[in-house]
DNA sequence: CTGATATCAGTTGTACTGATATAT
DNA sequence: CATATATCAGTACAACTGATATCA
């Protein structure tokens, strides 16, 4: 009497069809694609939104990287120690303001950004593989408003 | 020339349009309004699951109840050692099974799943809030059919 | 024997806090 | 002075592993 008689739906539940927990398990299947791909080529979730920000809006003071790849600013010290030991990203010194440092993409670190790009849009392809290129359409579009409505707070 | 001019979208970058990213952050954020709505009355965030699927499928066993509610076996003996403490279930050994338990909902968690019940309405409510009917629909609709077909690895 | 069950101890990773030193 | 930055130590929790004892 609440539903249609005639719904295809397998599991007609609460429990099943609570959006907070589909994104959950959506997004843990996601994150376990990222991070165990990535990791095969010896790289670690956050590498990619961090090569990826600078190459997208160039070279940057770690604050403000941390609100660009959305990663805390605790914890991007220890992914820039990752990213500048294996040369992928230059931190120096910036002279005009002498808190901060300045974070700059190698050339090493454009061709792993490329290969990681290759990478990351093949899982999600992988993760989306049952929706139609619509629908995936869709589902970013969604997941955008959603995003921008709760803005900062993530 | 890859995408219309006139689209409004504020941020066509591809950091900020990444599907696995996009679900990470949304389900963080739901994941956040579910945990801390749930505190403020003293539950824990798997509370509501166990409960829930309790009563709709009835008594189980923990194994079959960590299957049902997504919960790991080992973490759903803290849950329920709670649950049980606070007289919301009961723990009855299986005297068909001997090695099972037999989990029960009792009238006291059939009141706390009522109660739990009318707050995770209002955080999906919270979480969806710019979405309209359709649209969270639909989300939940491709949601769905993600899970359903990754499956059992979540 | 195998396989399933309930439990516990422990690991790893993530998001986050608090404090510190330094500079604006 | 307040504010911003980079760094480090540490917390809380979630997902998961491995081992054990018990039983079918």
């Amino acid at each position: 009497m609440t539903d249609s008689p005639d719904s295809p739906r397998p599991t007609p539940d609460r429990l099943s069809a609570l959006p907070s927990r589909l994104l959950g398990f959506a997004a843990l299947h996601g994150d376990r694609l990222v991070t165990e791909g990535l990791a095969a080529v010896g790289a670690r979730k956050w590498h990619y939104p961090v090569l990826a920000a600078l190459q997208e809006y160039g070279p940057a003071s770690q604050a403000e990287l941390s609100r660009r790849a959305r990663i805390y600013r605790s914890d991007l010290v220890a992914v820039l120690n990752e990213l500048a030991g294996d040369g992928y990203v230059e931190r120096t010194p910036d002279r005009a303001d002498r808190r901060r440092n300045v974070i700059t993409l190698t050339d090493r670190g454009r061709r792993r950004l490329d290969q990681l790009d290759g990478l990351i849009d093949a899982f999600q392809g992988e993760l989306l593989a049952p929706l139609t290129a619509g629908e995936r359409d869709e589902l970013v579009r969604l997941l955008t408003v959603l995003v921008a409505h709760h803005g900062e707070r993530m």
